[in-house]
DNA sequence: GGTTTATATGAATACTTGTTCATATGTTCA
DNA sequence: TGAACATATGAACAAGTATTCATATAAACC
């Protein structure tokens, strides 16, 4: 507890912390906080990354992904998978498209997708990684 | 195209396929299909995937990852890091809390969070790697 | 060319969720 | 014990979003 410093005025400009960078409390560890300012993301990086892992924070996109890691599909192949219907696939599929998760291409009437990104697959492996461990440790 | 096939009635339960897992085209890659479901993750897994990458997907909790992933910081750290209420924090960390993300420790009036698991500073750098290796290739 | 089929997209609705406000819990210090 | 402080939590409101329905585009086949 040897860093914890007191600010007088809490909601005050004081020092290099920004104004709005102090909460209620009086309390902060100055050292701390700026280190953690210091390696913070820019903005726009924690934008994009948010962006991102909204991308595989729903089942249905999850089973899309995880469908076309293991081949390409057209998109009635990803409504027979889901058991959805063409509308809510393609709908999502544009989402995916959008991010560059997925890649498509065209043979006549049929457009196939399949993953257009190396990381897709690693980060559906962390997070079943990470589910799988703390499932057996509880 | 070789492995096309038609389906007399898209809707029916035709085949091992399941009644409701064809959508409304009649084209459906049978092999490929069947692939994709038998690689499926569980259900169990998908919604735990989802609700695991759900907390990476907003900005205010990826800050406050990143934040730990330099040290332990108290509540108030935080809150003077994002620039936010002491509530606004909490209620976030409960939730980092609940999947096990963050651990607590308790001194005195003070409560010092941190990172609980290794995959989150993995997670967040394959996510880093992805976001900036789409901005060159733009 | 016109019809059929596979996919894409726009609008609307139901649902989820992040923040705020108010208040409760738990710890320290006088 | 009681006051002060750091944190936690419940309720409510606002904002974002996944699905459905209707319709548009695009290619193939007659």
């Amino acid at each position: 507890m040897s860093e914890a410093i007191e600010l007088a005025e809490p909601g005050a400009a004081e020092g290099p912390l920004s104004p709005a960078a102090t909460c209620s409390c009086g309390l902060v560890h100055e050292e701390r906080v700026r280190d953690a300012l210091a390696a913070a993301p820019s903005p726009a990086a924690l934008q994009s990354l948010g962006e991102l892992f909204k991308l595989f924070a729903e089942p249905t996109r999850l089973r899309i992904l995880s469908a076309l890691a293991e081949g390409e599909l057209c998109v009635c192949d990803l409504g027979a998978v889901l058991g959805m219907s063409q509308s809510a696939v393609s709908h999502q599929l544009a989402l995916l498209r959008a991010a560059r998760l997925v890649k498509n291409r065209r043979d006549g009437k049929t457009v196939y997708y399949s993953l257009d990104d190396e990381h897709v697959k690693e980060i559906l492996l962390v997070g079943l990684d990470h589910i799988s461990e703390r499932k057996e440790s509880r």
